[in-house]
DNA sequence: CTTTGCATGTAACATGTTACATGATTCA
DNA sequence: TGAATCATGTAACATGTTACATGCAAAG
């Protein structure tokens, strides 16, 4: 699905694919490199994607009708593994101030998120493509995320007695 | 980490070890039927935990150790899949209404966590449990998260404008 | 001329899920 | 007595990551 979704942006090289995965998809999806290629491969050899004269992988209308089939299943939730949260749980066996620790790195990183979704948002609604309006859909999610976690951590900082386990 | 975790809060059979990660940490963490049984062999033949006398699983003082150990190991980032954004990013390649649809789901499951969690933090607050400040910073981060949700769904269904794709 | 980035791929490994197999106990 | 829940485990399968191997091209 993010493969072909990708080609369906541009045509690209499997590098290029990968890219793309990494650098716009990044915040929500991520494929690693020895999926993509083999993918590329069984989708080249279905008739879904084929190359342009310069190399490049390219989606074929077949390509395009598989991709709508895809995007049209239902979406499997997710199952949880939040490492923060699991040794905040446990954190009566954590060192000291450790539990601390971990929500105040939490809060930066959601600060230093925070700042770059601010930059794609901007970036994004002043290109006016004709698919800006998901794509800003997709980045204020998470933006509101990360303010959650913001909040949540500045709230929890004040919640945990200082130098507490 | 969690199996250990489990233990460290009370003893319990193999199935019920399972049940305290699927209703205690469920909202952030979960482990599959295959694995707990044969980490708790292994955890038994390290002498991480032990046997009561009814022949529930306990965890030993080394195991306490090991425990600390490998709540101290950094938290490694997880690798984002969410099959929601995905969705909506190529949601031009999606049939009419159908994105729209799929923010009103997410909408409605963050409505049902967000009373699920108030419930519970309701009942941890009542309980007065010595890690309760910890157990209700990790139910506080499900309260935020769920309403983020909540209120970006909400602000994207202004945006994306009716009946579109 | 050498380092960085582009480009392609595979094979070994690690992880994780599902289905199956089995049996005891409890409750209606 | 039959269904649901408790209880334990394994084996096949599916998925996903990492390290390795290779080579070209551009920039400094």
């Amino acid at each position: 699905m993010a493969v072909l979704g990708a080609l369906a942006v541009e045509d690209a090289t499997g590098y290029g694919v990968r890219q793309s995965i990494t650098e716009t998809l990044g915040h929500f999806w991520h494929e690693s490199f020895g999926q993509i290629y083999p993918t590329l491969a069984t989708l080249e050899a279905d008739g879904l994607v084929g190359r342009t004269p310069t190399g490049k992988f390219s989606i074929t209308p077949a390509g395009v009708e598989r991709l709508t089939e895809l995007l049209s299943e239902p979406v499997e939730p997710t199952r949880p593994r939040n490492g923060l949260l699991l040794r905040l749980f446990f954190a009566s066996h954590l060192p000291d101030g450790m539990a601390r620790q971990l929500v105040q790195d939490a809060r930066d990183q959601a600060r230093v998120a925070l700042a770059g979704y601010g930059a794609i948002e901007a970036e994004v609604a002043a290109e006016s493509h004709p698919d800006a309006d998901h794509w800003l859909a997709t980045v204020r999610f998470g933006i509101h995320h990360a303010q959650a976690t913001l909040d949540w951590a500045q709230e929890t900082l004040v919640r945990l007695p200082d130098g507490e386990g």
